[in-house]
DNA sequence: CTCCTTCAGTCGTCTAGACAAGCAGGGGTG
DNA sequence: CACCCCTGCTTGTCTAGACGACTGAAGGAG
């Protein structure tokens, strides 16, 4: 095996910069010059240890830091990784447009298909409830809503958990209160119904994720999530869905074309 | 001063969940409950170490995990904060619309005075440089081009970095090579010189950032960034600027408005 | 009164060691 | 051959203690 020295310096004991940070500071200096690809092992404590004169938790407190970072990751009872950089959902902002609707395809199938991945939907669940107040006020404060939740998956790896909520009195006894509301989705059915879709207003925060949400979406540590809302509004500037989606922030990247005028 | 143990309880030794998740699970119970409310003091590690009988480092393990979930930020010499949700900077997708240039305001200040807040421009520098391959390609690899780097801050904080970069045919010999390009802007400028703006293409990514972006913004770990590459179009077609900007995450909400045709 | 020092409280860094738990591969057992 | 266990390597958790550095307030010196 190649000595660590082949990859990583020595430290500077004049210097007032923690023991710790200047280790962090070589290894991610040795990943960003490609003596770690992606996906390649770093020497194990122990060796870094070794290599640095150090006690185990200093090295430990760097690794942690360049996990916290996002550079890496760590799995017992292997080693710590430099993190792979997934393939990444392009979402572009026409992907509401209606044509794609009257594909009978799916927003998120459209997009996958197009990436080559493979898409799956998991952990489907349709039921009523009464809304909270921010989807109440965002859709008008109707009595009760009809929520559909689902987890969305590429190549078998969840990327985004998302929550439709419709007024009850515009899906009750239609297919959206069905599992599979058919081709198109629930945005065909809306039409369908009469409530023409006119436009989508998008509410977008980046921040670090819930434990829950990370188990969810099984989250490595150093990776945000994208919390995004979405309201459809019909042609009579009636909100007719709310769509609270959490998205794995190194699986997407967004795209939005704005107007100049 | 209040029992601890009115505000959190006892751990569970049975269990098999490691005792510093079950220190953060019972302070992240009781900052959501309320006990500890937005820029609280947590308990001292050693009132914890005291209450819960376990190691210091037990329990600094469990406040780095609230850390890198950014519900709490660590002071030095002064003890554990809840993180105060920051005012946020809300961005819409009309902020490049005509109107406002027209208005003689740049972007940043038309939104600033809506929020109330104090804006200030800082670390400006403007230079000519060879373009890096990701700008060459996306404004139509240029031989040079001019680069305007700020930070903008709002209140006193460092809320995003940004830089713009043109094509030096394009902006050579022009006000926008200057600190201080005029009212309504860089986009203003280019209009005057025929080059009449036509839509912007944004793409948007979210992620922890770099030491360095820490660093320019002040953020505390737990803070991702939203990294948001624009695009000016004009109505030939031709990319007249790219602007590049990293923004802290927890000071912004973005809002679009898609249409659905 | 002002300024400086001192001090207690707080988090930051680091050490040395221990045991647990997950993983992968080798080698023995059936 | 197939299976299982054992062993060695890895990271995860935890202990007990030491010193450093920063903060803010109290108290003393001028």
């Amino acid at each position: 095996m190649a000595q660590l020295s082949d990859h990583l310096g020595p430290l500077d004991p004049t210097g007032d910069r923690a023991v710790y940070r200047q280790i962090a500071d070589r290894l991610r200096e040795a990943i960003s010059r490609g003596r770690f690809t992606e996906g390649a092992k770093l020497p194990s404590e122990a060796e870094l240890v070794e290599h640095f004169g150090v006690s185990r938790m200093t090295v430990r407190n760097s690794i942690a830091l360049l996990q916290s970072e996002g550079l890496v990751s760590a799995e017992h009872g292997k080693g710590v990784f430099v993190r792979p950089r997934p393939p990444v959902r392009r979402l572009a902002s026409d992907r509401f447009a209606r044509r794609h609707r009257e594909q009978g395809k799916s927003a998120f199938i459209v997009e996958a298909d197009a990436a080559g991945s493979a898409p799956t939907v998991d952990q489907l669940e349709v039921r009523e409830e009464r809304p909270s107040a921010e989807v109440s006020a965002r859709l008008g404060a109707p009595h009760k809503v009809l929520v559909r939740k689902r987890r969305y998956l590429l190549d078998g790896r969840p990327i985004e958990y998302a929550a439709s909520y419709l007024p009850l009195d515009i899906a009750r006894d239609t297919p959206i209160v069905q599992p599979n509301p058919g081709p198109g989705g629930i945005y065909a059915r809306l039409e369908e119904l009469g409530h023409t879709l006119d436009h989508f207003d998008e509410e977008l925060r980046a921040r670090m994720p819930t434990p829950q949400e990370a188990r969810h979406l099984h989250l490595a540590s150093g990776v945000p999530v994208i919390h995004l809302v979405r309201t459809a509004f019909d042609t009579h500037g009636r909100a007719v869905e709310v769509c609270d989606t959490v998205m794995a922030a190194d699986a997407y990247l967004l795209t939005y074309r704005l107007p100049a005028t």
